[in-house]
RNA sequence: GCCCCGGUAGCUCAGCUGGAAGAGCGGGUGACUUGUAAUCACCAGGUCGGGGGUUCAAAUCCCCCUCGGGGCUCCA
C-alpha cells in the first residue's frame, strides 16, 4: 500500500513562487499567498499519499525540524508537488494534511505554504552542500500507528497456573513444563539460530501434500490431492465444530474497496501487508481475514438483545497476507492461506467473557481432534486483567496447567485481551494456532449496533475468533509433530481420520489378487478410505511403501487369509500383528473417527493407476 | 523488505583449483510369483533456476533477476 507522505527537501539560497492559474481542485487561498519569496530557505516538495494521517503529519514535521536543524535553514517553505506520487490522497485530504503540517511546524520556525492546486511558475537555487537535497519518504504502513506504538508498547510475562496463582514468569518453575518454556522463551527473545529447514518441508513434499508454486507470488502454494483433501477435512470439521457452538455461515468477498471510509481506518491498526487489485481505475485491498465482509454484513442486519450472543463465521479461502518475503516458511507463514474466522457479538461484557471461555474449551476440543500437543498464552491490557482476576482463573483452571500471560501496559490495539494456542516446531519455535480476541473497538467504527430491552440502540461488544487457526498451520504443525515423534523413535502418524488412506490392502502375489480385491470390496460400503497394491512388487517392498506413507492399516492377505475369508493386520499404532475379518477392521476405523468429517479416498484405488505427483 | 546461504534428470544428491554432465530412487519394458521396510536386467529422462558478462573454453568465475531456506523484522 502507498500510504507514505513524500518529501523532496532542498536547502535553497532563495525561492519564488507566483500562482498562474487555478486548476480544478484548487484551494481557496488568501491574496498574499499567491505568491513569495524566501532566503535561506527548506523547501519541503510534499506529495500526500493516501492514509496519510495524523501520525504522519507528526513524523513528517519532525522529520523536517530535524533537517532544518542540521542544514542550518531559517524557515520552511511548504510546496505541494504531486509528481512525488503515483498514489495521491483526493484533493481535499490533502490540504487538510498540508495545512495540519504548517500549523505544525509554525509552532517551532516560520513557514510559508503554497497554495494547493494553482499552476505555479518558481524559482530556486539550490546550495548544492551534501545535505541540501534529501527526498523522505513518511509512514507506510509498517509504520502504521499500530506498529510503532507496539514499539513503545511494554509487557511483563507471568505464568497463571491452574491453581489461580499469578508468578512473574522469570519465577516460575518450569521444570514438568517445557513446552512452555520453549513458548515463552520463543516469545521473549523470538527466533533463534535454528539447524536447518523446518521438518514438514521435506514432509509436505514426501507425502505428496503440498509443494510450492514458482508460477505464483511467493507463499501461494499447490495442493495434490491428498493434502487437498486433508485441508478439505479439516476445513469441513471445523465448520461441523462451529456450527453445533451455533455459528452461522456466511460468505463475503475477498476484496474491498481501498478507500472505503471504515475499512480504511481499520486498516491503518493493523499492519500486515496486503494485495492490491485494480479494478478499472480503483483500487481494492483483498483481505487479510473475514472481518469486513462480517462487518458490514452485521452493520445492515437487524439485531435484537434475544439475537445475542451473535455468531457468524466464514471459512477464508484465501485469507491474504501479503508478508515480507522473507517470512515466509513452507505451511507455516504464507502469503495466502485458509482460516476458519468467526465474530460473535455480545450484548455486554459479561457475556462476552462467557462467549469467551466457551470458545477457549471450542479450541481446546479442536486441537484434541487434530491431536495436537499445545500451550496456551493469554494476553490482557493489565487493567482489563485487575478488573477480571477470576476470569483469567478460570481459563487456566479450564486447561488444566499453566498458561503464559503476556501483561500489556496500555491498549495499543483493539482488543482488551486475547488468548493463543501455540504449537511448537521441530526447530524449537512457536505457532499460533487457536485465537479469540475480544474487540472493543470496531463493533462502534464499523457502526454495528443491536437494540436492548428498553428500545434503546447499543453497541455490542465483539468476539474474533479462529478456533482452528490456520488451516495450513494446522497440517505444518502435524506434520512437525509427527517427525518430533519419529525422533524420539516413535512412529510419525496422523490422526485417523486424515489419513489419506486408512487401510492399505495388499496381496501376497498376484494369485491373491482376487481376494485382496474382494477384501476392498467388503470394505468399500463402509467409511472407510482403503485402496490396494496391485503392483507386481515384492511384499516386502509393498509393506515398505506402505509404511512410508504412514499407513495405519496395513492387511496383508494370501492363500491363507483367502482360506479363512479375514485379512493379517499390521497396525501401525502398536506394531502388532493381527488377524481378523475385513468388516471387523473397517468397524474399527469407523468406530475411530466417529463424530468426525469423512470423505473417500482421494486417488484412484489402485496404485498401478495411481500418478506420482512428484519423484 | 534488508543481510547471509542455496537451486545440477520427476525426486534426493555427486561433479576437486574452468577442459566431453553422473549415481541412487522414481518412470517405461521384460524376467521373477513373491508372507510383513528396498528382486534382477535393460531403456528413456538434463537450455546444470533465468538472463547478461569474463574466457580459446563456464554447471564451475563476475553481475542482474527469480525461487527456496536461515537471520533481522513480523505473524493465523
Amino acid at each position: 500500500m502507498g500510504a507514505a507522505m513524500r518529501l523532496l527537501l532542498l536547502h535553497v539560497d532563495y525561492i519564488e513562487y507566483r500562482a498562474k492559474r487555478k486548476t480544478r481542485i484548487a484551494e481557496d487561498v488568501e491574496e498574499h499567498r499567491l505568491q513569495g519569496r524566501a532566503e535561506n530557505a527548506l523547501v519541503v516538495f510534499t506529495a500526500v499519499e493516501r492514509g496519510d494521517g495524523e501520525e504522519t503529519v507528526h513524523r513528517a514535521a519532525e522529520e523536517v525540524l530535524e533537517t532544518l536543524k542540521q542544514v542550518g535553514a531559517e524557515r520552511v517553505v511548504l510546496y505541494p508537488y504531486a509528481h512525488l506520487s503515483s498514489s495521491l490522497a483526493d484533493a481535499p485530504t490533502a490540504v487538510e494534511v498540508l495545512r495540519k503540517l504548517e500549523a505544525e511546524l509554525a509552532e517551532r520556525v516560520p513557514v510559508m505554504r503554497a497554495p494547493f492546486g494553482w499552476y505555479k511558475s518558481f524559482e530556486l537555487r539550490c546550495k548544492g552542500h551534501p545535505l541540501s537535497e534529501l527526498s523522505k519518504e513518511i509512514g507506510g504502513e509498517e509504520e502504521s500507528r499500530a506498529l510503532v506504538a507496539e514499539k513503545k508498547l511494554e509487557s511483563e510475562w507471568y505464568v497463571l497456573t491452574p491453581e489461580g496463582a499469578l508468578v512473574p514468569a522469570e519465577e516460575f518453575d518450569f521444570s514438568g513444563h517445557e513446552r512452555l518454556r520453549e513458548v515463552y522463551e520463543y516469545e521473549l527473545r523470538g527466533t533463534r539460530a535454528a539447524e536447518g529447514e523446518p521438518a514438514h518441508l521435506r514432509l509436505m513434499k514426501e507425502h505428496q501434500l503440498a509443494d510450492h508454486e514458482p508460477g505464483s507470488d511467493p507463499g501461494n502454494l499447490r495442493w495434490y490431492p491428498k493434502g487437498r483433501m486433508i485441508k478439505r477435512l479439516l476445513e469441513e470439521q471445523v465448520g461441523r465444530v462451529l456450527a453445533e457452538y451455533g455459528a452461522m455461515e456466511v460468505e463475503t468477498p475477498v476484496m474491498y474497496d481501498l478507500e472505503h471510509p471504515q475499512l480504511s481506518s481499520y486498516l491503518h491498526r493493523f499492519p500486515a501487508r496486503q494485495y492490491i487489485v485494480l479494478s478499472d481505475r480503483r483500487e481494492y485491498f483483498l483481505r487479510f481475514a473475514a472481518c469486513f465482509g462480517q462487518y458490514l454484513m452485521m452493520r445492515n442486519m437487524t439485531i435484537s438483545h434475544r439475537h445475542l450472543p451473535l455468531r457468524l463465521y466464514e471459512l477464508t479461502r484465501y485469507s491474504f497476507r501479503r508478508e515480507q518475503s522473507g517470512e515466509l516458511v513452507g505451511l507455516k507463514r504464507l502469503r495466502a492461506f485458509t482460516m476458519p474466522d468467526m465474530h460473535t457479538l455480545c450484548g455486554d461484557m459479561e457475556q462476552a467473557k462467557e462467549e469467551f471461555l466457551r470458545q477457549f474449551e471450542l479450541s481446546m476440543r479442536w486441537m484434541r481432534e487434530v491431536e495436537l500437543e499445545y500451550e496456551a498464552v493469554v494476553r490482557f491490557v493489565r487493567g482489563f486483567y485487575e478488573e477480571n482476576r477470576e476470569f483469567a482463573h478460570t481459563l487456566a483452571k479450564a486447561l488444566g496447567r499453566p498458561v503464559l500471560v503476556e501483561m500489556w501496559s496500555e491498549r495499543f490495539f483493539y482488543f482488551v485481551m486475547k488468548f493463543e494456542f501455540c504449537v511448537v516446531d521441530s526447530q524449537r519455535k512457536a505457532a499460533t494456532l487457536s485465537t479469540v480476541q475480544i474487540d472493543v473497538e470496531n463493533a462502534e467504527r464499523f457502526g454495528i449496533g443491536y437494540v436492548d430491552e428498553r428500545g434503546e440502540r447499543r453497541t455490542p461488544v465483539l468476539l474474533h475468533a479462529s478456533i482452528s487457526g490456520g488451516i495450513e498451520r494446522n497440517v505444518y504443525a502435524m506434520l512437525e509433530q509427527a517427525y518430533l515423534r519419529a525422533k524420539r523413535g516413535e512412529k510419525p502418524v496422523l490422526p485417523l481420520w486424515l489419513a489419506p488412506t486408512q487401510v492399505r490392502v495388499l496381496p501376497v502375489s498376484e494369485k491373491s489378487m482376487d481376494y485382496a480385491l474382494e477384501v476392498l470390496e467388503r470394505l468399500r460400503g463402509m467409511r472407510v478410505r482403503a485402496d490396494i497394491d496391485d503392483t507386481t512388487e515384492t511384499l516386502q517392498k509393498k509393506v515398505r511403501r506402505a509404511e512410508k506413507e504412514w499407513i495405519p492399516f496395513i492387511c496383508v492377505v494370501g492363500e491363507r487369509e483367502a482360506e479363512e475369508g479375514v485379512v493379517s493386520v499390521r497396525l501401525r499404532a502398536t506394531g502388532e500383528n493381527r488377524k481378523m475379518a475385513p468388516e471387523e477392521l473397517g468397524r474399527m476405523v469407523e468406530a475411530e473417527c466417529r463424530g468426525k468429517v469423512f470423505c473417500p479416498l482421494p486417488l484412484p484405488e489402485r496404485l498401478s493407476e495411481r500418478p506420482g505427483f512428484r519423484g
